[in-house]
DNA sequence: ATAGGTCTTAGAGCTAACTCTAAGTCAAGT
DNA sequence: ACTTGACTTAGAGTTAGCTCTAAGACCTAT
């Protein structure tokens, strides 16, 4: 199948000004012109469309992501530095994952100490600020019910 | 304990530029000033700024911070807002974990199969791009592996 | 008393990642 | 034939969040 670049922008939500703008940052250079010069996007294109959108959301800068898609171009003698990308791109995400835990258990214990001011209509009255530390199990046990409600 | 925003700086990793910054855009009404107007930062300033750290790193942008330190200024008729903006906050980080969990399984997989084209010499040989489709739970397990070697 | 360090302010500059504008080409529909 | 609409380009503008500069005040140590 073949799109243009307004239906690529439909189907995948990243406006057509960006995706010019991936062009022209050298992150799309696989994308094919027809007779107009107007850019034809494959199901190709797509799969790596959606690979630059995960990679752009672990946090990986655009030039980055030029990089890897250079050495996707340059073919199998730049396989090992590919490999080792992700490998690296991994700890980032695992790191990533580790922070918003943090940041969940955070504001976990906001919302119960806020409950409790909610309930007795004062601050003051809950005042004891010592986190009650629930166990990383417990929130990935939160974690793991959300997936089950919206599943990967 | 009383501490300049050099000190601030060093303790958080929070540039003193930075401090001046969220101060001006009103994240820091609290913060006194000492006779010579420089600013003070006492303990519990410290933890506000903790919290602010953390509201940040879930995405919320400084403007919709610097309103819920308004809320917190004005007391206690403002516990519900600040209830509810937590609740909202949470339903933000349990999204962002799960796009993290999705991003960690594509980047899982594209090691996968850059091992075994690495193994091979040649990206071609290893073309079955199908998802070799972990669970959520084994994703989780992961996470929390990595948990366990670096503790909240 | 003078140099160094840390602070103050207002405001300019920077970066990444878009986001849009202007001027123009092209093809299809009425 | 002509309008509509989707596309093209180069390049300007925007936004958030810093990051720094310049000019100056003040304290401390030599």
């Amino acid at each position: 199948m073949m799109y243009s670049i307004g239906t690529v922008a439909k189907k995948t939500g990243i406006s057509s000004y960006t995706l010019r703008y991936y062009d022209k940052a050298g992150l799309t250079p696989f994308v094919k012109r027809d007779a107009q010069g107007r850019r034809v996007f494959n199901d190709d294109d797509l799969d790596s469309l959606a690979l630059i959108r995960c990679l752009k959301q672990t946090g990986m800068p655009l030039e980055d992501i030029r990089q890897f898609i250079s050495w996707c171009e340059a073919g199998d003698q730049t396989l090992s530095e590919r490999l080792a990308m992700f490998e690296t791109q991994r700890e980032a995400v695992v790191a990533q994952i580790h922070e918003s835990l943090k940041n969940l258990q955070k504001v976990n214990h906001k919302i119960d100490t806020y409950r409790q001011a909610c309930q007795a209509g004062s601050e003051a009255a809950v005042d004891c600020d010592v986190i009650s530390k629930r166990s990383s199990a417990e929130l990935l046990k939160q974690v793991a019910a959300y997936e089950i409600k919206h599943p990967l």
